[in-house]
Order: C-alpha cells, then sequence, then structure tokens
RNA sequence: GGGCCCGUGGCUCAGGUGGUAGAGCGCACGGCUGAUAACCGUGAGGUCCUGGGUUCGAAUCCCAGCGGGCCCA
C-alpha cells in the first residue's frame, strides 16, 4: 500500500455513496461506539421529530448539529450514547389516516372504521414514515443508532409513562376537574396550549344591549348594561356581565336610550368618527361629526363606581330563543380582569365559554351552562339553535338581537384568533370533565430545576424559558381520542375510587382477566380490560389518551424503560446534551422538564443549546404554501451531504434563524474544491516520489520556517475548533477551518512550496516539504471529520491508511488531539507582515507595469516598527523568492530619497520679481538635501545669479522628494516597501529565461503532459535572445523538465509526430518553439 | 398587549469589554497561471433601522420608536 494518487476532481456523490457503504459494510459506526465504550460517559438525548412525512431542512440541520457534536464527542474519547428517538402518537398521524380512509368526522372511527382498524394503520403509517425518514438522515451522514431507536409506540416505553402519572398521582399532582378548556370541535378534543397556533382572523364585533331590570335613570324604561363581545355564539351561555369595581362607569344618555358603561371608553364609541350614531361616516370633517363640537348627541347623566353596580339584576337578551335562560338570575358582578382597553368595561360573562369567566362562576356560585356539545354543535338547552354549529350560529343571534331592538352596533374586526395546530379550525372554550396535571403547584421546583441547566446562548434559558416557565398553568393532559397513550386510570363505576396503573405487570396483576396477549396496551383492548374495585364494583378505564407532549417528555426514562429496568438509567441518565429548536421553549423542553419534575424531582437535561429556523432566502418560513420549501436532497443532489451540513453549520450563530441561500453553498462548494485540489496536488506528488511520512526520521528533513508556520496555523485552528465544537460555536468552527483552507493552506503555503516539490531527487528539503504538508493535511481532515464525514473518510483512507495500514479502520476512530507547542503566535504574526510586504511589492510592480516574472535586483523594507523589519529579515527567504528579487534590504527611512529644492512663490514672488525663474533653475540644479543642510549650518543660501547674488530664507524654498529612477514603492501595513526595478543583464537574461518557460509551460498544458513527462525543446530565435537566455539553460531544462534545450532553424508550423509547434512574441523577439516528448 | 432574539455595502455575514467600519460573494478594470472552474491587484458601493441620551468620542452602552422572527395573552 501506498498513496495513491487522487482522482482529479471531487464527485460528492460518489466519494458519499462509496463511504456510507463502506462504513455500512464494515460495520464502522458500532465498532466505533464499542472501541470507547469504557471511556467516560457523555449521554445524549434525541428529541423525537414526528413521523409523519419527510424531513424538511429545518429536521435535517438539528439532526446534522447532534451529530456533529456527537463525533467531535465520540473523537475526544466519551462513551456516546446516541439512540434515536421517533414521535408517533397523536392528532397529525391521525388526521392523515383519516384523510387516506376519507373520513370527515370523528364519529366515523367509530361507527364505519372500528377503534382498531384505525389504531393500526395509525401505527402502520408512523412505521412507514419512520423508514423513509431515517434513509434521509443516514444519507446526511448522520451517525445514530438507528436500528434501536425509541419510539412512542412501543409497549415498554408506554409503560415508563404510565408509570410517570402514577407518580404524579402519588404526589397529588394528577386531577381530575371540570374546566373551561381550550377545544377543537372538529377534533372533538381538548387542546393544549401547545397545541394553539396564532393567527388572524376576521370576527363579528358587536355591542347588545342588556335590559336592566329596574331602571334607575331611564324615565322610558330603555336602560340597558352595554356589553361587547366578537364570539355572538357564546350570549346564548351568559350568566353575567363583570365590571371593574374601581372604575367609573357612566349612564350614558343617547336618543332616548340609556347605557351603561365604563366613563373611558364612551368617547370611543360614541365620540369616534365611525360613532355609531347614524352620521354619514364619510363626513369630510371630523367636525361635523358628533364626537366633536358642542352639540354631542349623546350626554353623561350619572357617573357611579363599578362597585356601585354589582347586584344590579339584568334580562338576558336572548330569553324567547333559548327558553332555560329564563330559569337563571343575572347580574352585574364584580371583576378584577376587567380592562379598559378596548369594548365598554361591562364583560359578557360565559363560565362555560371562558377561563376567567369560569373563574368568576365558581366563585359567585353561577351555573356551568354549556350548551355545546364535543363538535361545537348546540344542544337542547341552546332552544332555538339547537344542533347549528357555533361559528355558524354567530349570524342568526345578531339578527335576532337586532330583532329585539337590543344590537347597537355591529361590525367586522380582524384580531388573533387561536387555531387548532393541526387542522386549522379556530378553537372555542369549553367547560368539559378533564384530567390535569398541576403544574402550578411544582413551579418553583421547576424554576431551580432549571437554575441548574446551563444554556447556549444564555439567553435561551435565563430569559425566554424562564419566562415561559413562569407563566406555567396547569397541564391538560387528556385528549378524546384513539392513536395515542391510553390515560392508565382506572375508576369505579360504583364508588368513584380511582386506581393509576403504573405498567404493564400491575395491569396484569390487577385485571379481572388473566389472559393478556398482544398489544393490548393500545385502544381498544386496554378499554376492555376491567379491574375489579375494593367495594365490589367494577374499574373501567378512563377512555381518553394522553396529550403527545407527555409521550416525548418522558422519553428520558422511558428510552431507557426506566423503572421497568435500572441499568441503563443508571448509567445514561440525566442527559448531558439535547438540542433542538426555539419552538421547543413551549413544548419538549418544557415537558421534559415538568414530566422530570414530577416524576424524579429531577431536570432530565444539564446542557441545552437552543437552535434557530431554517428561513427562505428572503427570511420567510419555509411552508408548502408559499412554494418556498428547499428540501435536503435536492441540496444533496446538487453539492453533496459534506457541503450541506458545512453550510448550515457555517451561515449563522447556531441559535439564529437561517437564511437558506443557494448561492451562498457555491461559497462552500468553492471550499470543498480548493481543499480537493490541495489533495490532489498533494497526492500526485507524494506518489511519484512514492513518499510515505512514516519512513522518514526527523534528520532525513529540513523544516524551513513557512513549514513551522503552517505548522503552527493547522494547530491554532485545530485548538480554536477545538473549543468551539466543545462549546456549540459551530461557525466559529467552519469559518476558522474556511479561512485556513482558503488564506493559508491553498493560497499561501502552496504556493510557497511549489518549487520545492519540484525538485526530482531524493532532497531533505523537499522532504520537508512533503512531511509538513502531510501533517497538515491529517490534521485537518480530522478537524472537519465530525463536520463533513465523508469526505474526510475519504481522503483518510488513502492519505492515511494508505500510508500506514496499522491505522484506525475509520478516521471516525481517530482520536480528537494536536500539538499546542507547535503554535507561535510570534511566527504567524512575522508571516503576516511578510505577506503583507509580498502584497505591497506586487502592487508598487503594478504600478510600474514591471512583470512579476522578472526579478528585481532588491527591495528595501522601510518601517519605524521593528517588529516589521524583525519579519522580513527572518522571512526574507521567502520574501526573495515570492517577491523576486535578490535581496531583502531594511531601514527606518528609505537612504536613496532624491530631494528637490524649488522657489516658494509665495515669498519669493514679491521679493525678487523676474529674477525668479533663474534661481529655480539654480535650485534644480543643487542637491536639496545640501540646501538643507546649508540653511541648518547657516540660516541662508546665497544663490549666485549671472548679474548678482539673491539671499534666500529657509521659508523661501520649497521641498519635493522624487524617488530615483527605476525605484517605485507602496504601502503595507506597517510601513513602506521600495522595489528596485532597474534592468541589468543579469535580470533580463533572468527574465527571458523566465519568459521562455512559461511558454514552454503553456505549450506542456496544451500537450497535455503529466507533470513529471520529461521533453526535447527546439528554439527559433535571434541570437541576442539566445545570447540572453543562455546563461539560464541549465535552469530552464530543470523548470520544464526537459533534456534539451537546442537553439536551431525551425520551418514555418513544423508539426511532425508527437510535436508540438507555436509561434510566440516575447517582448520585441518574434521566436518558435517545437516540443518533443522525450 | 407581553417575553426573548435579530436589524451593518446589491447579497450573506464578522465586529459588539466605547477609540479611523471589515470579509466573502456579486459588479467593473487590469494582471498572473503546470495543483486549483484557482489566484493577485485596483476601483465603485455604508446616514452600521430611526430618534433621543450618556461620553472628549457610540455600530458598540442606556431610553423610546420602526421593521422582521419565535413564543405567549
Amino acid at each position: 500500500m501506498a498513496i495513491q494518487e487522487a482522482k482529479k476532481s471531487y464527485q460528492s456523490k460518489l466519494i458519499e455513496e462509496t463511504v456510507q457503504s463502506f462504513w455500512e459494510d464494515r460495520d464502522i459506526y458500532q465498532r466505533t461506539n464499542e472501541l470507547r465504550a469504557e471511556m467516560p460517559k457523555y449521554s445524549f438525548l434525541d428529541g423525537p421529530p414526528y413521523c409523519s412525512g419527510r424531513i424538511h431542512l429545518g429536521t435535517a440541520w438539528n439532526k446534522i448539529i447532534k451529530d456533529t457534536h456527537l463525533r467531535f464527542k465520540s473523537m475526544s474519547g466519551f462513551s456516546i450514547r446516541r439512540q434515536a428517538g421517533w414521535d408517533t402518537h397523536g392528532l397529525p398521524i391521525e388526521h392523515k389516516v383519516e384523510g387516506l380512509l376519507g373520513l370527515t368526522s370523528k364519529k366515523q372511527i367509530e361507527t364505519e372504521i372500528g377503534i382498531e382498524n384505525f389504531i393500526n394503520q395509525c401505527r402502520d403509517f408512523a412505521i412507514e414514515n419512520k423508514a423513509v425518514m431515517t434513509e434521509q438522515f443516514q444519507k446526511l451522514g448522520v451517525w445514530m443508532d438507528w436500528d434501536n431507536p425509541y419510539v412512542t409506540f412501543d409497549p415498554k416505553y408506554m409503560e415508563s409513562c404510565w408509570w410517570t402519572l402514577k407518580r404524579a398521582n402519588e404526589k397529588d399532582l394528577l386531577v381530575n376537574d371540570l374546566r373551561v378548556i381550550t377545544w377543537c370541535p372538529r377534533c372533538e378534543t381538548a387542546l393544549a396550549m401547545a397545541e394553539i397556533d396564532y393567527e388572524n382572523k376576521d370576527d363579528p364585533s358587536i355591542f347588545v344591549k342588556f335590559p336592566v331590570m329596574d331602571p334607575e335613570v331611564a324615565e322610558n324604561g330603555k336602560e340597558y348594561v352595554l356589553v361587547w363581545t366578537t364570539t355572538p355564539w357564546t350570549l346564548p351561555a351568559n350568566m353575567a356581565v363583570c365590571v371593574h369595581p374601581d372604575f367609573d362607569y357612566a349612564y350614558v344618555k343617547v336618543d332616548d336610550e340609556v347605557y351603561i358603561m365604563a366613563e373611558a371608553l364612551v368617547d370611543q364609541l360614541f365620540g369616534s368618527s365611525d360613532c355609531g350614531c347614524g352620521h354619514d361616516e364619510t363626513a369630510d370633517s371630523e367636525g361635523d361629526c358628533c364626537g366633536e363640537g358642542e352639540e354631542k348627541p349623546y350626554e353623561i347623566l350619572k357617573i357611579v363606581k363599578g362597585s356601585g353596580l354589582e347586584g344590579k339584576e339584568y334580562l338576558h337578551p336572548l330569553t324567547d330563543e333559548i327558553p332555560q335562560q329564563k330559569e337563571f338570575t343575572h347580574q352585574i358582578l364584580p371583576g378584577e380582569h376587567v380592562t379598559l382597553t378596548e369594548g365598554t368595561g361591562c364583560v359578557h360573562t360565559a363560565p362555560g365559554h371562558g377561563p376567567d369567566d369560569f373563574e368568576i362562576g365558581k366563585e359567585y356560585g353561577l351555573p356551568i351552562f354549556c350548551p355545546v356539545d364535543e363538535a361545537g354543535l348546540f344542544k337542547e338547552e341552546a332552544g332555538k339553535y339547537v344542533g347549528e354549529f357555533v361559528k355558524e350560529a354567530d349570524p342568526y343571534i345578531i339578527a335576532d338581537l337586532d330583532t329585539h331592538g337590543l344590537l347597537l352596533k355591529s361590525e367586522i374586526i380582524n384580531h388573533r384568533y387561536g387555531f387548532c395546530w393541526r387542522c386549522k379550525t379556530p378553537i372555542i372554550y369549553l367547560a368539559t370533565q378533564q384530567w390535569f396535571l398541576k403544574v402550578t403547584q411544582i413551579k418553583d421546583q421547576m424554576l431551580s430545576e432549571l437554575d441548574k441547566v446551563q444554556w447556549v446562548p444564555s439567553w435561551a434559558g435565563e430569559s425566554r424559558f424562564r419566562n415561559w416557565v413562569e407563566n406555567a398553568r396547569d397541564w391538560t393532559i387528556s385528549r378524546q381520542r384513539y392513536w395515542g397513550i391510553p390515560i392508565p386510570i382506572w375508576s369505579c363505576e360504583e364508588c368513584g375510587q380511582i386506581t393509576v396503573v403504573g405498567s404493564v405487570a400491575e395491569l396484569k396483576e390487577l385485571a379481572l382477566e388473566d389472559t393478556l396477549e398482544g398489544d393490548f396496551i393500545h385502544r381498544p383492548h386496554v378499554d376492555e380490560i376491567i379491574i375489579p374495585c375494593k367495594c365490589g364494583g367494577n374499574m373501567h378505564r378512563t377512555p381518553d389518551v394522553l396529550d403527545v407532549w407527555i409521550d416525548s417528555g418522558v422519553a428520558g426514562w422511558a428510552a431507557l424503560h426506566y423503572p421497568q429496568e435500572k441499568e441503563l438509567f443508571k448509567e445514561w441518565f440525566p442527559y448531558d446534551f439535547i438540542t433542538e429548536g426555539h419552538d421547543q421553549t413551549r413544548g419538549w423542553f418544557y415537558s421534559q422538564l415538568g414530566t422530570g419534575v414530577i416524576a424524579l424531582d429531577h431536570t432530565p437535561y444539564q446542557k441545552v443549546l437552543m437552535h434557530g429556523f431554517t428561513l427562505d432566502d428572503e427570511g420567510r418560513k419555509m411552508s408548502k404554501s408559499l412554494g418556498n420549501v428547499v428540501e435536503p436532497e435536492e441540496v444533496i443532489a446538487q453539492y453533496g451531504a459534506d457541503i450541506l451540513r458545512f453550510y448550515l453549520l457555517w451561515a449563522n450563530k447556531p441559535w439564529e434563524d437561517l437564511k437558506f441561500v443557494w448561492d451562498e453553498l457555491k461559497n462552500v462548494n468553492k471550499m470543498f474544491n480548493i481543499l480537493w485540489n490541495v489533495y490532489v496536488f498533494s497526492t500526485t506528488y507524494m506518489s511519484l516520489d512514492n513518499f510515505n511520512p512514516y519512513d522518514h526520521a526527523e534528520e532525513d528533513l529540513k523544516l524551513r520556517e513557512e513549514d513551522l508556520w503552517i505548522l503552527s496555523r493547522i494547530n491554532s485552528v485545530a485548538q480554536e475548533v477545538t473549543e468551539s465544537l466543545d462549546e456549540l460555536y459551530f461557525h466559529k468552527a467552519t469559518r476558522s477551518i474556511n479561512d485556513f483552507i482558503l488564506e493559508d493552506l491553498s493560497r499561501w503555503y502552496i504556493r510557497l512550496i511549489r518549487g520545492r516539490t519540484w525538485v526530482e531527487k531524493e532532497d531533505p528539503d523537499k522532504l520537508g516539504a512533503y512531511h509538513t504538508l502531510y501533517t497538515v493535511l491529517e490534521l485537518l481532515i480530522r478537524l472537519m471529520a465530525p463536520i463533513a464525514p465523508h469526505i474526510t473518510e475519504d481522503i483518510y483512507q488513502n492519505l492515511v491508511r494508505g500510508a500506514w495500514p496499522k491505522a484506525p479502520e475509520s478516521i471516525h476512530m481517530m482520536d480528537w488531539g494536536y500539538h499546542p507547542e507547535l503554535i507561535q503566535k510570534d511566527l504567524e504574526a512575522q508571516m503576516d507582515v511578510a505577506r503583507e510586504i509580498i502584497e505591497a511589492c506586487a502592487r508598487a510592480r503594478d504600478v510600474a507595469r514591471y512583470k512579476l516574472r522578472w526579478p528585481v535586483t532588491e527591495i528595501v523594507v522601510v518601517s519605524e516598527d521593528e517588529k516589521s523589519l524583525e519579519a522580513a529579515l527572518s522571512l526574507k527567504k521567502v520574501l526573495m523568492e515570492q517577491a523576486n528579487t535578490k535581496e531583502v534590504l531594511t531601514a527606518t527611512e528609505f537612504p536613496n530619497l532624491k530631494v528637490m529644492a524649488g522657489p516658494n512663490m509665495k515669498t519669493l514672488g514679491p521679493k525678487l520679481r523676474q529674477d525668479v525663474p533663474a534661481v529655480a533653475k539654480e535650485l534644480e540644479k543643487m542637491d536639496g538635501q545640501d540646501i538643507r543642510n546649508t540653511f541648518a549650518q547657516e540660516g541662508v543660501l546665497m544663490v549666485e545669479l549671472a548679474d548678482k547674488t539673491v539671499e534666500l530664507a529657509p521659508e523661501d524654498v520649497v521641498y519635493e522628494t522624487e524617488l530615483p529612477e527605476d525605484v517605485v514603492s507602496a504601502e503595507f501595513d506597517g510601513g513602506s516597501v521600495f522595489v528596485n526595478t532597474q534592468l541589468t543583464d543579469e535580470i533580463l537574461s533572468e527574465a527571458m529565461a523566465r519568459e521562455l518557460i512559461r511558454r514552454i509551460q503553456d505549450m506542456r498544458k496544451d500537450m497535455d503532459l503529466d507533470v513529471e513527462a520529461h521533453i526535447q525543446v527546439e528554439v527559433d530565435c535571434s541570437s541576442d535572445f539566445q545570447e540572453m537566455v543562455t546563461p539560464q539553460l541549465d535552469f530552464i531544462k530543470h523548470e520544464v523538465r526537459s533534456e534539451s534545450l537546442a537553439f536551431v532553424a525551425l520551418a514555418e508550423d513544423q508539426q511532425n509526430e508527437g510535436q508540438y509547434y507555436k509561434e510566440w512574441k516575447i517582448e520585441d523577439e518574434n521566436l518558435k518553439l517545437v516540443i518533443n516528448k522525450a
């Protein structure tokens, strides 16, 4: 085995396929894990993606972050647990399956399909998607335990969840209660806060007049409490009106009616241009409208505090339509929750349809009247509206109010409203019997556990998540659905006693039947299991399933099957690290913390990276409706997984949202190409010379300054990458690698060692370059392995395994590490200066139109900064080569500046008049520096003219400095560089030789010759040219690998077999060249 | 309405403990080229979202607003 010449171009697709099948064929993933099984543990928990379809860019990013960090940790000597997880239960899959089966309502599941059939379809659907998504993740090169993932529908997993509920019950945190909750009428189930999306929506905005029973002010009896609502369908359930006890309320007379409302809002309702008073709203002058000016159409008759209204009774406005409402008394109640931001300050209160309303209802003993069923249809109690869907009843209710003359105003308002996160149906509030976790009771403990967690970025935990937890409410965990973890609560039909079952074994023990087989944990089988109660009655299971957020929330121990199995739990819990997107503040970060505190009094995670979202190139969310979704597979097809991975970790700070811009991938692609080209360059020469780094002792090698420099640089980069990957600042690692490859390695180091690789014999200098290059590449691919696992593996197999067969089988089995002792910051700084000087030389030459190919006799580096001069001297050889100069001199000021003196017209003009030109002429003849010296010594300068002598004062002379002829200068950061472009015979000879070399090289390239191929050259040129280049013949032959170089007379267009003829013009010289393959 | 984050050349982003605004891409021009669909040089392009404050000095710190994202009410 030896290092092989690499393929000429970087073919990501081929490489990635080859590498992935190599991993698979040799079980590299498993064996890498085994290799480090005894190392210290670093535990990780995968946030389970939901298996409802294919992965998207955000999921890809998520897994890439995880994979990179864990590969790094693995190489750094940790035993890693990286079990993949899958979230499988819940509404999204139920919906998809409903769609597949053509179902439109929940009832059809039970009546037409059957629960068992439905559940099986859901399971199949999840399994199918899991397989598809697994393959997609694998294509990204993500290493996880794909063969043994945790899956939320696994009975062993579900058992742990049951146990968690049992723990909650033991701590009295599990309660059943009638409460008003957010409800999806389409899915016919309760929704948690986390399951609601908010969007803008048009709704009616109506002002309703509630007739007062005993009018106090209106003599005609037309006195009303004025109430505002955007949900007319909740009016049938109205039980009270709330006013704030401390606010002022006005009796407002408009026309012949009196309205009771908050004083502060009167103007808003009756005083603005859209006053509803009957005026034309398009009136061109506001002054014409009723709200302005003296003639207000309303009059405030009386003002009372809200507390003064308490107990006032009113008539429900729809008693004709809803007979049952006649049975209730309605009155005004105090409510601290009333605000003056909008409406009337008199708040319609329906305890069956609002959380605040519910609280008020409980406080004052109001009936919790809720005439709406689970599908959002009015029940019998709703009288006239029975059978109507609530939202669709709005217009009828408005019309009925109008008929009764109780509608003051009806408009349309656009406001934020909650929707079911999956089916997008507007949510409603319903009073129902549900199971809750009393999170409010453990909030403090959650907060103190939260303090133990390290967050990246820190504000994610300290501000954002903390804020969320502080506002936590009790958690509704029951769902009236099918595909989920059944709530393990059995209650007795006789005595009401409940039992919370904590495991399968427990259930088997308690159950009446003794043969429980198959998946009896899911519905419907679990529903049939009866537990005998102590009282002699039968306990039946609560038919609900659990909120899916519980499913994933318990992953920390459920994935380890704790408490049924204890060993793994002991080893891996709690987890060192998790990472998910910022939407998981309300989701997984929260559900884990809550269930963790309930079950174990402990946070399940210790370090969290909260990452961003992937947005499209305009910063918008990617969505199917916008048609701006970028599939990870598209990117892989075009650029490859490594480039996608690198891009996603490079484009942004991980916690910020990432704009996906196709053009930016080109940058990354370019970097990978350049890396590949460096690799091709290296292997080309190394294989040509049969170089093996492990065969050479240190004394075989000669290391130059530039070698030490690049070794220092790569180790500096290694240091930075190590810190960044550990701290999860992936962008810093990738940017540092990117800069190194482009700037230091490709553009600079390779350029510097080009000449050394061209030497044909075994030479310590060449070996030094090879060895350095090899060392740098070997470390570089190790640093990149966690980020770009394929290309680095491919290079490793050739470069490292090719030279050293005993090396670990995969780069991912290599240990992380570098040599901080090789870092020389001062050398790195010196090289920076040298590069600047060389660039300045190039600029100076450009100004003088003096080709870089032509050598110069000397450059002078001038600087007042000692460090710059030191750098120039210690890297003199680099400067000589790269600036193409014979000598490098340094100085604190340029010695050969010509100082020119001239007359100061301002002072001399008036003084000498017509003699000025003569003085100028004399000054021009003299040396400026001499004049300065004369002034310094004598204070004056005597100038002899033809007819007289003139005395000049210092201020009469102005100076200009001029560079000597053939010197050009340019500035660099620390000073200037002066380039001597004077042409000598020697210089010219070399210049012409180089011109000739370039032509020959060009022809070699045209002929597509191998780099090492030898040639013979024939030149037809003038004798002058021949004479000029003759001293350089050996140099020329060496550079172009020519065995001979003959000066001959060539026929026009001579093109024999194996020959290549071309005519050239160098400066003024016309010449003909023929190249023969040797 | 509240919480958190973001706003810097045409585009993507650095800089952020206060001290002359940077890079890459793109554009224009010139140059170089036997590893490199590479590279080098020059140029155009910025009210650092707006307005106030602190300060000798603010992209940076403070306050208010505007715009965007996520989460909530």
